[in-house]
RNA sequence: UGGGGCGUCGUCAAGUGGCUAAGACACAGGAUUUUGAUUCCUGCAUUCGGAGGUUCGAGUCCUCCCGCCCCAGCCA
């Protein structure tokens, strides 16, 4: 009923859309497009562009297709295509039949390059790349006209023929247009229009020596889609009248380029070319390692797609550059996993612990909660016995007064158990470190009795030893520490920058049994330390491995951190 | 110094001349809690980059100024 509060507030290219809904601009129809360079990986920047392109096609009842711009081989693999896909996929996007490739498009557009020639908009340039920018002038001088700018149009048909023809090694030739040295925007200056690259393109292997350029291949295969509103970056704006000028000199159907502000996030990267220098440099362990933020990264880290689509939702569109809180992507995610992800123990750091009065070869199965937020998860049995493990962090020999937890002569709660107490510690006599608690635990406290009556303060999370099995925790911190890494003043070496403990690998972690039969990407939270995810590469049946996906809010952490 | 953009709370972001400038995150208090989690209350911009002006009325219109971002790839 009242689900108009629940949404967020339209942002401007919706009232676009809407005003143009309304005077019929595009007959009434909204068709986009998300057109990744299949260069890298995709990341949480992307997302936002995803989730606007489809999730207006949705809103609107229109369409969206998944178009690869692939102009430039060099730099352009299949992998990176395949990953593209799969990321949209996961994310929760369908483009149906709708994949499409620039590089369908090379002989269309080869067209439209003679057609401009013959108009005499475009001619085949003989100077270097260092002559080109020499004379496009600087941000305050106007270009100069190239020397060959006035060829014939006979002799550019005949140029461009044999740049297709191969004839001209890279860099001998390029075919520009013919539209304005004089102009103050510098896209205007004659751009290129197509290069020579001696290059194996992924999908059309060799046959073609020329590519077009971005410029000359966006619009016009916006144009060949149908597409009605090309939602690109502000770094584009100044590329709109080119866009532009190409449908009108072709007189070919005209989309609408509307820009946006990309999204950037504190404590990462968000840039393709840093990205991948962090992978080739071996910073991190490829592009999907858990600290990128890469969409493969975040699905491997444990992030729900859910999440990263409430996420993209939240912070809204709008054209001011602004950085994004970390801290909002990590609610999201917390918010998705706290409904949804079953609570289990799990011990990351144990501390042995000798219940003193309970029997020897006692066993008892007690009754855990799968999970509070859902009712219709049940529950199930966990062991209890004499001798067990609880958090090491969970125990202060000389602790604060705020400390609740166990400390000599302290009481807790153990969840779902009894409530015990530390009688006695006992150290390494060399070292002095703890290595095991004596307690004794009260009968008359078992979990869901009257509990004698008793309440304590704090309540501790402990597996049995001798059922708990062995598993890796990799814990994960912010791959920067900067908050802002982007900023070349403030991080001129990259490599430098990664913080050193974004990664701690764990070996010597416990688990409920049973968490050894999970499958690979399963999500739980470990109960008061986080949410974990079964890491679906390194993972095993004898040796499980968990990805902390964030930890749980810890309020606790800032008082401590306060009083110190 | 040319052109194109942008400046509303710590961070995002609504606001399209007329009720006391939405909301979210963050932060700070408090309540409940067998997760120091969750949940629930409460607080958090007398002011919209600055200065003038128009108007009965301006964050919204005009003028000037200031600050930030993008553009000189045969990358996208």
């Amino acid at each position: 009923m009242h689900t108009d509060d629940l949404e967020s507030s339209a942002n401007f290219i919706q009232n676009i859309i809407e005003k143009d809904l309304n005077t019929l601009k595009f007959d009434g129809r909204v068709h986009t497009r998300f057109p990744p360079e299949p260069n890298g990986y995709l990341h949480i920047g992307h997302a936002k562009s995803i989730c606007l392109n489809f999730g207006l096609a949705s809103k609107y009842s229109g369409k969206c297709n998944l178009r690869f711009d692939d102009t430039n081989p060099s730099k352009e693999e299949e992998e990176y295509v395949q990953s593209i896909m799969e990321d949209v996929r996961w994310l929760g996007f369908d483009w149906e039949d709708r994949v499409y490739y620039s590089s369908e498009y090379f002989s269309q557009l080869y067209e439209y390059a003679v057609r401009l020639i013959k108009k005499g908009k475009a001619y085949v340039d003989s100077l270097s790349a260092e002559q080109i920018r020499e004379y496009r002038g600087t941000l305050t001088e106007l270009g100069r006209n190239s020397p060959h700018r006035d060829r014939p149009v006979e002799e550019n048909v005949d140029l461009f023929a044999r740049m297709r023809a191969g004839e001209f090694a890279e860099g001998e030739r390029v075919l520009r247009a013919k539209i304005d040295m004089g102009s103050r925007n510098l896209n205007l200056r004659d751009p290129v229009l197509y290069r020579v690259l001696k290059a194996t393109h992924h999908r059309t292997g060799n046959n073609w020596c020329i590519y077009p350029m971005y410029d000359f291949t966006h619009g016009q295969s916006d144009s060949l889609e149908r597409i009605t509103h090309s939602i690109c970056t502000l770094e584009f704006e100044d590329h709109r009248p080119l866009y532009d000028w190409f449908l009108k000199e072709l007189d070919i159907y005209r989309p609408q380029q509307i820009e946006f502000a990309r999204l950037n996030l504190n404590y990462t990267i968000l840039s393709k070319r840093k990205l991948l220098q962090l992978v080739e440099e071996k910073h991190v362990n490829g592009w999907n390692d858990p600290r990128m933020p890469t969409l493969s990264g975040m699905r491997r880290r444990g992030y729900p797609p859910n999440a990263i689509r409430d996420f993209c939702e939240r912070i809204g569109v709008a054209k001011s550059n602004s950085t994004v809180d970390f801290a909002l992507l990590e609610h999201c995610v917390r918010e998705d996993l706290n409904k949804t992800s079953s609570r289990v123990m799990a011990v990351i750091r144990p501390l042995k612990v000798v219940i003193e009065n309970y029997p020897e070869d006692q066993v008892e199965e007690l009754t855990a909660e799968n999970n509070p937020q859902d009712s219709a998860s049940g529950s199930r049995k966990i062991p209890f016995s004499k001798v067990l493990y609880i958090e090491r962090d969970d125990f202060m020999e000389d602790p604060p007064k705020k400390f609740f937890r166990l400390g000599p002569d302290r009481e807790v709660r153990l969840k779902y158990a009894y409530i015990i107490k530390c009688e006695r510690v006992i150290k390494d006599e060399k070292t002095g470190e703890v290595v095991e608690l004596r307690c004794t635990y009260d009968p008359d406290t078992k979990s869901g009795s009257s509990m004698g009556g008793r309440k304590v303060k704090g309540t501790l999370h402990w597996l049995s030893a001798a059922h708990a099995c062995r598993a890796e925790m990799r814990l994960y911190n912010h791959l920067f520490l900067k908050e802002n890494p982007a900023d070349e003043k403030e991080c001129p070496d990259l490599g430098a920058s990664v913080n050193r403990d974004s990664l701690e690998v764990v070996r010597t972690g416990f688990i409920e049994p049973f968490l050894k039969d999970a499958s690979k990407g399963d999500r739980f939270q470990f109960l008061r330390l986080g949410y974990f995810c079964v890491d679906n590469e390194n993972s095993s049946y004898d040796f499980p491995v968990f990805n902390r996906t964030v930890t749980l809010r810890d309020t606790w952490a800032k008082v401590s951190k306060k009083s110190t």
